[in-house]
DNA sequence: TTGTAAGCGTTATCAG
DNA sequence: CTGATAACGCTTACAA
């Protein structure tokens, strides 16, 4: 007896063909073209069977599969973010920069893969990896910082790049293939000095960030680049590095050995970080230094609570939603015209001026003991 | 001249056969089915031919096209998290559950898809549709609060799904089809009022949530049950709700009402949120109210600046890390065993105790002014 | 205006 | 152990 010939010849992943668009097709007594046809509202379909077409489709709540569309057009409604891990999303910044750009890329119907890459595999590696596995339409780096190579790697690239980081200085001007965005780093500093500057404080300490991290130099070269335009000599015992990561702990440690070293003390300390800065405060209250009579202190970030805090601090903003929806934005424009040269936007920093900055006391004692 | 036989006959997208696993074949000298086996690690395959492709692949950088992937096999490696927009990522809570979600479900390989979806469609269609065209593996849903349609509605969904929120008393010990992961918000707030009673209040306030969502139902139930059992009388003026959005204002002003009301005023008042509490800290302040010895103030969240807010703010953690990596464990636990029933995570909510809860005054003057 | 055929890159099935 | 073949659901090119 000759064998059956078999009804399904392969044994299909959950042969979900009852929402497919040939169901639609057979529904409708119409062909699998027109139904494509009448869905992507391309012409050449009369307005009736259109008609007809959509009705059938919702009544059965008909979706693409996506999965189907990308491997048949090459490419995705993704757009992939790539987080450093040690960077990551915690924290009010981070997150609202993932808010903004979420907002803008979803108003383009764009989808948000999320990706916190644990290997040590170069950013290039990765970046192909993700683009041809995933044939996302673009990838938004948010590292701390990325080497020349790395950069000069992206280079031959297929998808367009946002990086969100600043750029290194010796960059500047080359002919880069990606757009960037970042705040200007320098200038929030030099605000914050010339704000305490102004007030009268010439013995002005620094903590700075984590060593290594883009943000963390361009910060610490916008303070020694505006003390020296202030003609005021930088203590080198007065300028540490913290841990962005620890803020609050690093920033209140190192905060004890500023206080420690020889006397007077400075009168005023520039923090790269709200969190920093705040660990600032806490070691003052320690010493019993009264802020900001006999100590002044300004941070960097404008995290929300600086506002309630006590004294509320003088800070250096950072609008994180902003530069979110500025990633998005560029990201947008990147793909809509991948030819054309990099865009680098630099976003502002405004000095928010609380009350944990005043005038030095005229006593110039500096601190008690 | 006949017509000169096409080399292409479809101008496919980007033909990038250059990596394709028929790229590792043709090199190889084996069909492309060796090579499917060989990468994929199946039985069946000559270590030496194994040996072999995975070089050639390595060397051509291949990487397989996920898209095609999803298609074949009617499932895709991504976990998808919807957020509701008027939660979504920003704040250090929501940000540290996303992180330690993104951790867990990363480290078993699959990718995070992040949705804030702006329709007013239902939970139902969106997760439907959502499953359907992505052919995601698993859903996890962040809203602030789900109705029991809604819920019910995902009886039939096919992916597994997880609650992130509270789960609804009316639903309790009913047969629901997903998991779901929670914090204990009426415990927690039972700790703070029996803190502060231990202390010596009674006459205790509370600012509550955003009405209508559950973890604001819930904390204040917990509020009025802890009250109820030390036999306490609720002050119906000193009960008033807050926007978690806004936060700090709206603890602000609303605080200011409650100090208006009348005189013996209260003692204490308990927060529904972290950043309330930092409004009702300010507007004490501007009342000219010692914290804590005029009035003693518990927050809700134990965000990290709570610990250096002056003074020190005493609050109910919710471990925000360990809330994302439970979410995690259970869509895992979903996905490996789809039939088993639900299971619900309540997680613990522990109280720090700071400096900004202290005995009240024995004068129990109450308020200056 | 509509239909036919082919193929995107992968994997399951069955035959060698 | 290996290979040929069909199919996942969709869209492009071309023919009718």
């Amino acid at each position: 007896m000759p064998r059956q010939p078999r009804k399904k010849v392969d044994v299909a992943p959950a042969p979900d063909s009852r929402g497919s668009a040939r169901a639609i097709a057979e529904r409708a007594g119409v062909s699998l073209m027109t139904v494509s046809r009448a869905l992507n509202g391309a012409e050449g379909v009369s307005e009736a069977t259109k008609k007809r077409i959509r009705e059938i489709a919702e009544e059965i709540g008909y979706q693409p599969n996506s999965a189907a569309q990308t491997l048949r057009r090459g490419t995705s409604d993704v757009i992939a973010m790539l987080l450093d891990s040690s960077m990551g999303v915690r924290g009010e910044y981070h997150s609202d920069t993932l808010a903004g750009f979420e907002q803008v890329i979803s108003a383009e119907g764009y989808n948000l893969l999320l990706m916190v890459p644990r290997t040590d595999e170069g950013i290039r590696g990765l970046v192909n990896r993700l683009v041809l596995s995933t044939k996302c339409q673009a990838v938004v780096l948010r590292f701390d910082s990325l080497s020349e190579e790395d950069l000069e790697s992206l280079r031959t690239l297929t998808a367009p790049v946002v990086i969100a980081s600043g750029m290194p200085a010796h960059l500047r001007g080359k002919d880069v293939r990606y757009s960037s965005a970042f705040f200007d780093n320098r200038q929030g500093v030099a605000r914050a000095v010339r704000h305490l500057v102004a007030l009268g404080h010439t013995r002005i300490a620094y903590l700075g960030g984590t060593p290594g991290w883009l943000d963390a130099e361009e910060r610490e070269e916008g303070f020694r680049d505006e003390m020296r335009r202030n003609k005021l000599t930088v203590n080198e015992s007065w300028v540490r590095a913290c841990d962005f990561a620890r803020g609050f702990e690093s920033g209140s440690e190192v905060m004890d050995g500023v206080l420690a070293a020889e006397l007077p003390g400075p009168t005023a300390v520039v923090c790269a970080a709200d969190q920093i800065a705040a660990g600032a405060l806490a070691c003052a209250r320690r010493w019993e230094m009264a802020v900001p009579s006999q100590l002044s202190i300004v941070g960097f970030d404008g995290d929300a609570w600086g506002a309630f805090s006590s004294p509320p601090l003088t800070t250096v903003r950072q609008d994180g939603l902003l530069y979110g929806q500025t990633l998005g934005r560029l990201i947008l424009e990147e793909i809509a015209n991948p030819d054309a040269p990099g865009r680098h936007v630099m976003l502002d920093t405004p000095l928010i001026v609380r009350q944990s900055t005043a005038p030095p006391r005229s006593d110039a004692k500096g601190r008690a003991k």
